[in-house]
DNA sequence: TTGTATGCGTTATCAG
DNA sequence: CTGATAACGCATACAA
């Protein structure tokens, strides 16, 4: 085997217990010994097992994160954010992929509770309140990010932007730039928060800004780019009357669109504007580069890690804090200004 | 605390040593003990505890992967392989971001060393000899992934795309569409598997095909789109003949080819054709849609994985075996066929 | 401040 | 086939 407590303890000619005192810093211990201590561990390479550890105390220096497509930008960004302060803190994540597999994440869950995990993260899925409950039964603290549950009281920790306001200021941004025909290729219906809450977010704009807006101009996609396609195309066939403007749940829906677009013949931003959501790298490669609401996922992960670890070091398992992290509308060129006074 | 192997022996009314069985089928048990056992785990919920399994065993089912990057979709998409491999043989991943820091990576090797990872997986790190040394020393079975090591003699296990004939196959595929005057965007000098060697094969196809490519066509990014970007400026700036087509790669310095030579006036495939690679999913979102080759990531994510838990179960650490992922040439909009006879 | 001894939950060895 | 019991490496309550 390697070299464990009981080595350094002969070679430093102390108690075992002394130097687990100084690893951890639990107790005061003599300069002198510690520093022998020290030296012998420099030595001999000496790294704790991290199992016994554990065993000992019943606490890893994991966290787990359940997603439920890692290669999808928006996730993988908010997961890099989660990194970065675990590894600060000297925590190691745990990325476990659920392909949005509601059996799946109940799996997962239970695993990382075998594996001990101090503590977990959701990215992005949907949780209902049956689910909530579950969660709260769990060993460790979880923070839901960048979702939030549709149950009705929040009792799980959760950070993530203001979906409804986020649709807001951009039916605001379109309006601004003379568009009142507007068109909304949102969510999946069954999707809580960026589904349904964003679908809340346009309605409450169109209202405000008093906006007639047929309901043929509203489709259901999935953030996939092909839905983006398919959802502009929808829009073109079932409307005699186009918008002038289409605003689309993400930017990979909002290049679907863009290309749904051009197909039909209509060039962007000429004969239609097209906005986007979520400002992933996408958004500028584009061309034109599309106007989106830029949300900080890589802030977003961070704070829900923060968040985390707030929770494991108060040792509660859920406060109900609600986070919001702030969005920015961004104006690119894909978006174009059709009030009569300006072009 | 929850329920330990104890509670499941004194219920089932049989020693800790027949639960331990039964659990990991390691020596037979008869059928009645089994039911008897298995009908009490499954009542009281039991989940054995991994820390202490791994303090007897000495084993974690855990496996590391360190990358220089998650969000970068190559690298995600390589670390989906390795999940969906692990997960069905019931490991976790442990993934870990480096920055691409080799001080960062050290530390990461040894903190997984803590973890008593089963073995680790590299995406897209620069090895050189004095690090595979050190690599070799750690206790556990590494294989890199997707960027193999730039020391002579092969030891640490690899699955790769072949580099060298990728990018000979795209060179042809230009060359078979009348380009004879070809630019080359390749990665960094000091990049061993995806810069130099792709550079080789650069200059091996337009030596076999007798090309004379002034060396004002080659030009070195770092696989970002800004760079691509540059390059495609730097080409411009420092050409009076300009080539009839630029080969990128990456999809994302093709992108930002494309945008340059749009900046300098140049439009892509008719003045131009550019050639992606990697065959990431920006490359169909793009207009025009890049021609590009495809790496087939997740499964090289997937291979790696396999070779490495093939390692783990015959206990060796390296045995120097190399596997390729054939990569195909993929045909879309960005390059124009300028043959004389047909257009 | 330091050392001793025990427990943490499993696996594995060795008798039975 | 089954059951005691000794590791495994560390933390910690208790003594000194």
């Amino acid at each position: 085997m390697s070299v464990t407590i009981d080595d350094i303890a002969k070679e430093a000619k102390v108690s075992t217990a002394t130097v687990s005192r100084v690893i951890n810093g639990s107790k005061a211990v003599s300069p002198e010994l510690t520093r022998r201590v020290l030296e012998v561990i420099e030595r001999k390479r000496f790294k704790p097992n991290s199992f016994a550890r554990g065993l000992a105390t019943d606490k890893s220096s994991i966290i787990g994160v359940i997603v439920a497509d890692i290669s999808n930008p928006v996730i993988s960004t908010t997961i890099k954010g989660i990194n970065h302060v675990a590894q600060q803190k000297g925590y190691t994540v745990l990325v476990c992929e659920s392909d949005g597999d509601g059996r799946k994440e109940q799996m997962l869950l239970e695993r990382l509770e075998e594996q001990k995990a101090s503590g977990v993260i959701l990215a992005g899925m949907n949780v209902d309140h049956s689910r909530v409950e579950k969660m709260l039964d769990m060993d460790f603290p979880i923070v839901m990010v960048t979702q939030q549950s549709s149950d009705g009281c929040i009792t799980i920790n959760t950070v993530i932007h203001d979906n409804i306001q986020a649709i807001i200021d951009a039916v605001s941004f379109l309006y601004d730039n003379g568009h009142t025909r507007i068109g909304f290729i949102c969510g999946p219906e069954n999707d809580y928060s960026s589904g349904i809450r964003r679908l809340e977010g346009f309605r409450m704009a169109a209202d405000s800004l008093g906006l007639d807006i047929p309901s043929s101009y509203i489709v259901h996609g999935d953030f996939s780019y092909e839905s983006g396609r398919e959802c502009m195309t929808r829009i073109f066939e079932e409307n005699t009357r186009m918008p002038t403007a289409v605003l689309a749940c993400s930017d990979l829906m909002a290049a679907g669109a863009v290309s749904g677009a051009a197909s039909l013949g209509l060039s962007v931003p000429q004969d239609l504007s097209i906005m986007g959501f979520d400002d992933t790298d996408l958004a500028r490669y584009l061309n034109p580069s599309l106007s989106t609401v830029r949300i900080p996922y890589f802030e977003e992960g961070s704070k829900a890690a923060e968040e985390l670890f707030a929770l494991m070091e108060s040792g509660e398992k859920a406060t109900g804090k609600l986070v919001f992290i702030p969005h920015k509308v961004i104006r690119r060129f894909s978006v174009r200004n059709i009030k009569t006074h300006d072009s």
